[in-house]
DNA sequence: CTTTAATCGATAAATATATATCGTTATAAA
DNA sequence: TTTATAACGATATATATTTATCGATTAAAG
């Protein structure tokens, strides 16, 4: 089997959106065409993309809409919930570990771990914030696999070692730090000074230009 | 001029903050394969990549560091500062306006704006938070042309109109609402989902192949 | 029943991006 | 001073991704 594009396991939520809303309309087939007008992207690329995940479409139809939603969820591994655990309870820590969406997403925040005093033992969104000086014992008691780190990003590195230690296997980066991780730990970057970078150079393209 | 590919764009703040944190450590010269080994990359890519900017390194030698973060920052249009507001001061929004890392990149965050009474005239990490009906006087009034976009699903299209209208030019979307907009207007999703579909899919296909 | 048009899926071509090669240059060691 | 080497920059190759082409299929219109 050759392997699917990174751009397309990226396009692939997308793809899930407009599913979602086409559903709440109560429509029943979807075609590529359908798709690729909603995002902007060509009828070409979305019917590549989707002949990924195997599914049969029909001619002058498109795909059976409900069929679709499953098969990419299920390719995403988004159709079980999967635990995770965050680290750092801040601003944004907080905001993450409240965020209904991620249920869409089979994400699951079990729960948060801080060092700080005021809201260790505390709920947040009804999630428990623990110490972190629990948190291996945690972990590896709930078989958690996924870390997302919001700590402030001097601690960042000391806190993915921990993760590392404590059997996490995949950890969602949200801090600014180039983080050191043995072969086999998957990290994923949130990267919003790239999103960031990207729209400002698109911007000053434009004014530039334009006029 | 050849157009800077967009992979590009996207990994020099990466480069930043290796040249900053190395800067930190007193290091006047860097070079291709310094950067390469911190991120991971080849050393061949950062010196293409690096090559966009026009900077002249010296064999044997690399760059020298603050030229190179000149320039990388001058690329970016970073050296100047960019006003921005931001729409929908809850969770992800406070998190946001409060965020101190933006100055690195060259962003500041003016006022954000929300219908919530319990918040409008208060001030959030020294942020004014002012009612959105006086969104577009404002936006006119100060010439603000970037807006960060962080209400609800349901409000996104309906803010993003009044953007536009207002004058904003480049929008940073944080909802997964697919916004439509007109052609001159650079829209920039900040897609988490997309960012959970690669660890999920990494993940999965690691504990298939290893185990 | 035949024709038309939309869309699929497979294959091919084009474009974009990453990696490799190579001659040159500047430093530092011999 | 000569030699060895790290790194630059330009060019060439390889890989990845997107876009185009085309025959086949199916539903709907004539
Ligand atoms: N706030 C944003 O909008 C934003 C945007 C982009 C990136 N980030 C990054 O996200 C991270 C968090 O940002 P924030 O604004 O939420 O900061 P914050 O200071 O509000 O939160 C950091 C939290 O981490 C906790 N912490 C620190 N060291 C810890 C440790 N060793 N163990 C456990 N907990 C620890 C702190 O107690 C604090 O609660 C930072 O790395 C920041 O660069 C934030
Ligand atoms: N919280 C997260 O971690 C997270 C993660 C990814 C994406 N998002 C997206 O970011 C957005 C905000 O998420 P949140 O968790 O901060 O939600 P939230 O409910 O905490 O905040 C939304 C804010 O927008 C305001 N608002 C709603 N309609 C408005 C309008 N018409 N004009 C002005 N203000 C309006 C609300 O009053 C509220 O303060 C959502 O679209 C969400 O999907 C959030």
């Amino acid at each position: 089997m050759k392997p699917v594009p990174y751009p397309t396991i990226q396009r692939f939520p997308l793809y899930l959106e407009v599913i979602k809303q086409l559903q709440l309309a109560g429509i029943k087939t979807i075609s590529a065409t359908d798709i690729a007008q909603n995002l902007g992207f060509t009828n070409i690329q979305v019917r590549k993309d989707i002949g990924y995940t195997g599914i049969i479409g029909k001619p002058k139809i498109g795909y059976n809409i409900k069929e679709l939603e499953k098969v990419i969820t299920s390719f995403l591994g988004w159709q079980n919930t999967n635990d995770a655990i965050l680290v750092g309870v801040g601003a944004l820590g907080s905001a993450l570990l409240g965020y209904k969406g991620f249920e869409d997403y089979g994400l699951n925040i079990i729960s948060g771990f801080d060092v700080n005093k005021k809201i260790v033992g505390k709920k947040i969104h009804g999630k428990k914030i623990l110490h972190i000086d629990d948190f291996e014992s945690q972990v590896k008691l709930l078989k958690v696999s996924i870390g997302i780190l919001t700590v402030n990003q001097s601690s960042a590195q000391q806190i993915t070692d921990l993760m590392v230690k404590a059997g996490i296997k995949g950890i969602w980066n949200f801090s600014s730090e180039n983080l050191k991780v043995p072969d086999d730990i998957v990290v994923q970057r949130e990267n919003l000074s790239a999103s960031l970078a990207l729209l400002s150079v698109k911007l000053s393209h434009k004014f530039k230009t334009k006029q």
